[in-house]
DNA sequence: GGCAGGTCTTGACGAGTGTCAAGCATCCGG
DNA sequence: CCGGATGCTTGACACTCGTCAAGACCTGCC
């Protein structure tokens, strides 16, 4: 019936479309950020009408909470290939904090967008659930990248995974901030406070 | 001229008016959050009308850094009398364990209001200057506490200023999500979680 | 009392919002 | 070549927003 069988399946032009239309909300979410985002507005950063929204998704939350998961989906991977190819503890420490940098500096609309979404669901339950889940994410890929440093340095994870999570989120919401507000050495910092914390994560 | 000789001189009353009117804005923005705060519903929850507020603010961000900066100096001592009382450092992480606890407890509204704020500052740069400024005073909140248990240790703090900032202020955002998420158990994970890492501040 | 002055309410404005219905365009099977 | 379904645009709706001007109220002084 509905397998993929054919070369472009109805369907699959659906999802074509609507994943086109939530890249463009994405980029225009990560530049205005969630208040001031209208449909007009990302509609307008993109190939399509005002209108177009309401044939792929059921309203605005849809769309936002659809854009918001494909960007996890997108971002979760992001220190694999580090933790993959490192072959000593220091090399996954200098490999983890470049990217991390490197996330900051090209990713910075959509690290503010998570921060923004993640504060707006402390006052829209509608938004906590996928906020919860992401937040989950991205602590299990911290968690990836820790263990893996203690097995490298044949030692073992002193803190919890969420307290771990928790501190370099809180170093890195700190980072992008500084970096956003244009504060010098901001970003060599967040390098050095990684490379000086990551041993203190450990037993 | 303008000393504080009468009972009430009318510039006095013009401030008392201020003042109550940014109180009742600070509570309307602690349950709506930034955005959806609108100067209708902030005259609504006082006893003033709409109008009134450009008689007393030039606009709504006039108004809002106003609350703002008037929340931070409401809050800045919170921890004072836990550092000043304390003799052994168990007693100074205990107390301000508790302390921190308290403030998710009875604070919630106005400290997601804070992060609503500073996220928002990643957006707008008319707000960046009132953010950095709060973010300061926090983080020298933040300092005295560990200053003054590294001298009840005998020790020395670990970490720069800013990085036990950044890393507290992680776990307490990550508790407060979870709190106003009705997660079990996370007010007690905080307070254990703080005296497991307080030693870790120290050298 | 009456008349300023500051204080506050009311109502309106234009701009901007999410939503949706009606209609135009485009494509595909007959 | 036609006719219907699908995809998309346009324009309108009901509403909310910040702002401000016009006037009412109120208070205190002559």
């Amino acid at each position: 019936m509905t397998t993929a069988q054919a070369r472009r399946t109805p369907a699959d032009r659906h999802d074509e479309r609507r994943q086109a239309l939530a890249d463009s909300a994405l980029r225009t979410l990560g530049e205005l950020g969630y208040a001031r985002a209208s449909l007009r507005e990302i509609a307008n950063n993109s190939e399509f009408s005002h209108g177009v929204v309401h044939y792929y998704f059921r309203d605005k939350l849809e769309l936002i909470v659809y854009c918001v998961r494909e960007y996890k989906a997108r971002c979760v991977h992001r220190y694999d290939e580090v933790v993959e190819t490192s072959r000593t503890p220091e090399e996954l420490v200098a490999g983890f904090a470049d990217k991390l940098v490197e996330t900051i500096v090209e990713e910075a609309p959509m690290h503010r967008l998570w921060y923004d979404l993640r504060s707006q669901s402390m006052f829209e339950e509608s938004l906590r659930e996928a906020v919860l889940q992401i937040d989950q994410t991205l602590e299990d890929m911290v968690w990836r990248v820790v263990t893996t440093y203690a097995d490298l340095s044949g030692r073992a994870p002193a803190m919890a995974s969420a307290v771990t999570y928790g501190i370099l989120d809180g170093l890195f919401q700190q980072a992008l901030l500084g970096h956003l507000c244009d504060k010098e050495g901001v970003l060599d910092e967040l390098r050095h406070r990684v490379h000086d914390l990551m041993p203190v994560l450990l037993t």
